[in-house]
DNA sequence: GAATAAATGAAATGCATGTTCCATTTATTA
DNA sequence: TAATAAATGGAACATGCATTTCATTTATTC
């Protein structure tokens, strides 16, 4: 009765959401693995229906599980960005965003219909960080001004993504992706016969 | 042994397969269509078991119609390294593609985990005229000789329909998308620096 | 026009999946 | 330990889909 507003979340219900989470975080970094609740749960130990409703249903836990493999992966934009410059942040950030997304195809390839709002919310921060790295580097004379920042954000991601899905993965594609893009993305002075 | 005098295949037969094929090829050009028997028949006016018996399973249905759509590609593919020089046949072509991959989405969408051997080998036949594009630019001196021929057709051919995958469909995308492909794919000189 | 076999399509089947039910188990508190 | 309510998971349910069945229709042949 005085008890401090009694324990209404009990400690399996807690402990058991984060199994589910973990189990799901991990299938999302095996390839070929088929993203069902009947796989998660089987993989966390739990039974389906537990792990449906630790979440109130598949997608929001699909939600959860991809932001947070994000998370740290807005926070590197971030990270670099702050640390060095535009133009350097935008390579190695590639670099490492491809290397993500190719240990991750789950996260793009399998959430084609979905709502995931979390998800969305931080794409929109990395598209927004990368964004950043463009204007600067534009400033910095190392990427072209004849194409809208905007345009040249999404050519780069989407860009980055496909070569990130081939399979099987090949650092020799994502090399010559970096060197054709920024080579590419590199400001014409003259020279612009065939 | 091809063609028995007994008309062993009824006309009205021969005349379905043709519209459940058509109402196959018109889904696809249809953005958000569902590709489903149930779909292909209600716009061929036919019915579900009447479609799929037509080709003995969906998935052939569907590698039938994918063929019949990229048959015209390949073959200007071909027409155009026929026609022109290489570097002018890659630019052309790159462009085409982009549209026509815009157009029918579904063509490399919703065809994931599928059996389509003919669209494979098709699939398999524009590969090669790219790279036979890419060869001769290499010889002509507009496309680099520092990356991997077969590296560089991968690499087109993923990011041209990353860029042609994306909707809206966004023509200043495609521009840019060609623009800072084929610049950075020009051989370097020299000039390396950051 | 009758005979025959091929073709049709509505309904039934089978399968994979997400979700909900509910009898049982378990954590929590006193 | 007893009392209570929360949590669980196997089973049932719901849905969407491709495929098969089979009584009926239709093209074809004579």
């Amino acid at each position: 009765m005085s008890t401090p507003a009694g324990s209404r979340r009990r400690a399996d219900a807690v402990r058991n959401r984060q199994l589910a989470l973990d189990a799901a975080t991990a299938l999302m970094a095996e390839p070929g693995a088929s993203l069902t609740v009947e796989a998660i749960a089987r993989k966390a130990d739990l039974g389906a229906a537990t792990v449906v409703r630790a979440f109130g249903g598949k997608d929001a836990l699909l939600d959860a599980a991809v932001s947070r493999l994000l998370e740290p992966v807005v926070r590197r934009a971030r990270d670099l960005l702050a640390e060095t410059t535009p133009t350097r942040a935008l390579r190695v950030f590639l670099r490492e965003l491809i290397a993500f997304q190719a240990a991750h195809h789950a996260v793009n390839d399998q959430l084609g219909g979905l709502e995931l709002p979390a998800t969305t919310a931080l794409r929109a921060d990395l598209v927004r960080a990368v964004e950043e790295m463009i204007d600067g580097a534009r400033r910095e004379g190392t990427v072209r001004t004849d194409i809208d920042p905007v345009v040249t954000t999404t050519l780069i991601g989407q860009t980055a993504l496909a070569v990130a899905r081939t399979r099987p993965p090949s650092q020799d594609l994502a090399d010559a992706y970096l060197t054709v893009l920024l080579d590419g993305l590199r400001p014409r002075s003259e020279r612009t016969g065939d």
